[in-house]
DNA sequence: GAGAAGATCTCCT
DNA sequence: GGAGATCTTCTCA
Protein backbone atom coordinates (compact mmCIF):
# COMPACT_ATOMS: atom_id res chain seq x y z
CA UNK A 1 0.00 0.00 0.00
CA UNK A 2 1.73 3.10 -1.47
CA UNK A 3 0.73 6.53 -0.21
CA UNK A 4 1.92 10.01 0.97
CA UNK A 5 1.56 11.17 3.93
CA UNK A 6 -0.47 14.91 3.95
CA UNK A 7 1.48 17.59 5.49
CA UNK A 8 0.29 20.29 7.87
CA UNK A 9 -1.02 23.13 4.84
CA UNK A 10 -3.60 19.97 3.70
CA UNK A 11 -5.41 20.72 6.88
CA UNK A 12 -5.12 24.40 7.29
CA UNK A 13 -8.21 25.35 5.41
CA UNK A 14 -11.98 25.93 6.85
CA UNK A 15 -13.57 22.48 8.15
CA UNK A 16 -16.47 22.29 5.21
CA UNK A 17 -13.34 22.65 2.76
CA UNK A 18 -11.30 20.04 4.31
CA UNK A 19 -14.34 17.42 4.93
CA UNK A 20 -15.01 17.48 1.37
CA UNK A 21 -10.98 17.10 0.80
CA UNK A 22 -10.62 14.16 2.94
CA UNK A 23 -13.33 11.66 1.37
CA UNK A 24 -11.50 9.13 -0.62
CA UNK A 25 -8.13 9.64 1.44
CA UNK A 26 -6.87 7.15 3.56
CA UNK A 27 -6.14 7.00 7.49
CA UNK A 28 -3.61 4.21 8.82
CA UNK A 29 -3.39 3.44 12.19
CA UNK A 30 -0.21 1.24 12.37
CA UNK A 31 0.16 -1.18 16.02
CA UNK A 32 2.24 -3.36 17.31
CA UNK A 33 0.03 -5.92 16.08
CA UNK A 34 -0.05 -4.88 12.29
CA UNK A 35 -1.86 -1.92 10.33
CA UNK A 36 -5.13 -1.11 9.17
CA UNK A 37 -5.33 1.29 6.15
CA UNK A 38 -8.91 2.77 6.06
CA UNK A 39 -10.32 4.79 3.10
CA UNK A 40 -12.57 7.83 4.43
CA UNK A 41 -16.23 7.44 2.91
CA UNK A 42 -18.14 9.71 5.15
CA UNK A 43 -17.08 12.92 7.21
CA UNK A 44 -19.12 15.79 8.89
CA UNK A 45 -17.51 19.27 8.83
CA UNK A 46 -17.97 21.57 12.67
CA UNK A 47 -16.67 25.18 13.34
CA UNK A 48 -16.65 27.31 16.19
CA UNK A 49 -18.81 30.43 17.52
CA UNK A 50 -20.78 30.66 14.11
CA UNK A 51 -21.97 27.02 14.38
CA UNK A 52 -24.42 25.59 17.56
CA UNK A 53 -23.92 22.43 16.48
CA UNK A 54 -20.27 22.19 17.66
CA UNK A 55 -18.53 21.18 21.12
CA UNK A 56 -16.40 24.81 20.65
CA UNK A 57 -19.82 27.16 20.00
CA UNK A 58 -19.37 28.40 23.52
CA UNK A 59 -15.54 28.54 23.43
CA UNK A 60 -12.71 26.87 24.98
CA UNK A 61 -13.03 24.15 27.50
CA UNK A 62 -10.65 21.47 28.87
CA UNK A 63 -12.52 19.03 26.55
CA UNK A 64 -12.53 20.64 23.42
CA UNK A 65 -9.01 22.68 23.09
CA UNK A 66 -7.87 20.44 20.49
CA UNK A 67 -10.14 21.89 17.98
CA UNK A 68 -8.29 25.16 18.51
CA UNK A 69 -5.28 23.64 18.04
CA UNK A 70 -2.42 23.13 15.38
CA UNK A 71 -4.45 21.95 11.84
CA UNK A 72 -3.96 18.08 11.52
CA UNK A 73 -4.22 17.22 15.50
CA UNK A 74 -6.59 14.67 16.17
CA UNK A 75 -9.33 15.31 18.22
CA UNK A 76 -10.70 12.08 20.10
CA UNK A 77 -13.55 12.27 22.88
CA UNK A 78 -15.76 9.78 24.60
CA UNK A 79 -19.70 9.96 23.88
CA UNK A 80 -22.25 8.39 25.64
CA UNK A 81 -20.43 6.46 27.80
CA UNK A 82 -19.49 3.92 25.89
CA UNK A 83 -17.63 5.12 22.07
CA UNK A 84 -15.47 7.23 20.94
CA UNK A 85 -15.06 9.98 18.02
CA UNK A 86 -12.39 10.78 16.38
CA UNK A 87 -11.86 14.15 14.37
CA UNK A 88 -9.57 16.42 13.00
CA UNK A 89 -8.92 19.91 13.50
CA UNK A 90 -8.95 22.06 10.49
CA UNK A 91 -7.96 25.57 10.10
CA UNK A 92 -5.89 27.96 11.61
CA UNK A 93 -4.26 27.63 15.19
CA UNK A 94 -6.61 29.52 17.31
CA UNK A 95 -9.28 29.34 14.86
CA UNK A 96 -11.99 26.08 16.32
CA UNK A 97 -12.86 23.83 13.59
CA UNK A 98 -12.81 20.09 13.09
CA UNK A 99 -13.82 17.61 10.80
CA UNK A 100 -15.42 14.58 12.44
CA UNK A 101 -14.82 11.20 10.35
CA UNK A 102 -18.51 9.23 10.27
CA UNK A 103 -17.63 6.52 8.33
CA UNK A 104 -14.33 4.19 6.51
CA UNK A 105 -13.61 1.34 4.34
CA UNK A 106 -11.41 -0.85 5.74
CA UNK A 107 -9.12 -2.12 2.97
CA UNK A 108 -6.38 -3.17 4.76
CA UNK A 109 -5.72 -5.09 7.83
CA UNK A 110 -9.42 -6.48 7.89
CA UNK A 111 -8.31 -9.13 10.45
CA UNK A 112 -6.73 -6.77 13.19
CA UNK A 113 -10.09 -5.13 12.79
CA UNK A 114 -12.42 -7.89 13.18
CA UNK A 115 -10.51 -8.58 16.39
CA UNK A 116 -11.27 -5.15 17.57
CA UNK A 117 -15.01 -5.52 16.97
CA UNK A 118 -17.30 -8.74 17.24
CA UNK A 119 -19.31 -8.32 14.00
CA UNK A 120 -19.16 -10.66 11.08
CA UNK A 121 -19.48 -8.23 8.05
CA UNK A 122 -17.19 -5.85 6.74
CA UNK A 123 -19.59 -2.87 6.47
CA UNK A 124 -20.50 -3.27 9.86
CA UNK A 125 -17.05 -3.61 10.75
CA UNK A 126 -16.81 0.62 10.06
CA UNK A 127 -20.03 1.99 9.07
CA UNK A 128 -20.74 4.87 11.73
CA UNK A 129 -18.23 7.42 14.27
CA UNK A 130 -18.41 4.96 17.08
CA UNK A 131 -17.53 1.80 15.35
CA UNK A 132 -14.73 2.84 13.49
CA UNK A 133 -12.73 4.14 16.34
CA UNK A 134 -13.48 0.58 18.14
CA UNK A 135 -12.25 -1.39 14.57
CA UNK A 136 -9.02 0.98 15.02
CA UNK A 137 -8.36 0.99 18.75
CA UNK A 138 -8.19 4.90 18.68
CA UNK A 139 -9.20 5.89 21.98
CA UNK A 140 -8.62 9.00 24.60
CA UNK A 141 -4.97 8.65 24.82
CA UNK A 142 -5.19 9.95 21.37
CA UNK A 143 -6.71 12.83 21.71
CA UNK A 144 -4.32 16.02 20.01
CA UNK A 145 -1.69 13.71 18.71
CA UNK A 146 -0.14 15.58 15.78
CA UNK A 147 -1.25 13.30 12.33
CA UNK A 148 1.52 14.84 10.63
CA UNK A 149 3.82 13.45 12.94
CA UNK A 150 2.66 10.27 14.57
CA UNK A 151 3.86 7.08 13.94
CA UNK A 152 0.67 5.41 14.74
CA UNK A 153 -1.69 7.27 13.16
CA UNK A 154 -1.75 9.45 10.22
CA UNK A 155 -3.16 10.52 6.73
CA UNK A 156 -2.33 9.86 3.44
CA UNK A 157 -3.29 10.92 0.17
CA UNK A 158 -3.96 6.96 -2.01
CA UNK A 159 -1.18 7.00 -5.15
CA UNK A 160 -4.20 5.89 -7.64
CA UNK A 161 -6.68 8.25 -7.50
CA UNK A 162 -10.58 7.03 -8.14
CA UNK A 163 -13.08 9.72 -9.24
CA UNK A 164 -15.66 10.82 -6.52
CA UNK A 165 -19.14 11.73 -6.34
CA UNK A 166 -19.62 13.88 -3.45
CA UNK A 167 -23.08 13.75 -1.74
CA UNK A 168 -23.88 17.06 1.03
CA UNK A 169 -26.49 16.60 3.36
CA UNK A 170 -27.72 17.85 6.46
CA UNK A 171 -25.48 16.45 9.75
CA UNK A 172 -26.74 14.06 11.45
CA UNK A 173 -27.80 13.43 15.48
CA UNK A 174 -27.56 17.21 16.12
CA UNK A 175 -30.78 19.48 17.46
CA UNK A 176 -29.41 22.82 15.65
CA UNK A 177 -28.26 24.03 12.73
CA UNK A 178 -29.11 21.77 10.60
CA UNK A 179 -30.14 23.81 7.95
CA UNK A 180 -26.33 23.69 6.62
CA UNK A 181 -25.06 20.90 4.15
CA UNK A 182 -21.69 20.07 6.36
CA UNK A 183 -22.21 16.22 5.83
CA UNK A 184 -20.47 14.93 3.15
CA UNK A 185 -20.56 11.14 1.52
CA UNK A 186 -18.84 9.33 -1.35
CA UNK A 187 -21.99 8.51 -3.48
CA UNK A 188 -22.73 4.63 -4.12
CA UNK A 189 -20.12 3.79 -1.30
CA UNK A 190 -22.04 0.83 0.66
CA UNK A 191 -20.10 1.95 3.77
CA UNK A 192 -21.40 5.36 4.86
CA UNK A 193 -23.57 5.20 8.13
CA UNK A 194 -26.88 6.57 6.57
CA UNK A 195 -28.22 7.02 3.62
C1' DG B 1 -21.26 19.03 44.31
C1' DA B 2 -25.46 17.62 41.84
C1' DG B 3 -28.08 17.11 37.75
C1' DA B 4 -28.79 16.73 32.90
C1' DA B 5 -27.63 15.96 28.19
C1' DG B 6 -24.97 13.85 24.73
C1' DA B 7 -21.77 14.48 16.97
C1' DT B 8 -23.98 6.37 19.35
C1' DC B 9 -24.42 1.30 19.28
C1' DT B 10 -26.54 -2.95 20.29
C1' DC B 11 -29.86 -5.91 21.77
C1' DC B 12 -34.54 -7.18 22.23
C1' DT B 13 -39.34 -7.35 20.80
C1' DG C 1 -38.59 0.20 15.76
C1' DG C 2 -37.55 1.34 20.58
C1' DA C 3 -35.11 1.69 24.70
C1' DG C 4 -31.17 0.67 27.75
C1' DA C 5 -26.32 0.96 28.46
C1' DT C 6 -22.91 3.84 30.71
C1' DC C 7 -19.86 7.82 31.88
C1' DT C 8 -17.76 12.20 30.63
C1' DT C 9 -18.37 16.95 30.46
C1' DC C 10 -20.68 21.15 31.16
C1' DT C 11 -23.74 24.24 33.73
C1' DC C 12 -25.50 26.13 37.70
C1' DA C 13 -25.79 26.80 42.58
Amino acid sequence: MSCKRLKRGFYSKPSPNLAKDLLGKYLVRQTHQGRITARIVEVEAYRGSDDPASHAYTGMTARNRVMFGKPGLAYVYFIYGNHFCINIKAGREGVPGAVLIRAVEIIDGLDLAFKNRNVKSTVELSNGPGKLTKALDITRIHNGIDLTDSPELFMCDPTVKEPLEIVATSRIGIKSAKERLWRFYVKGSGYVSRK
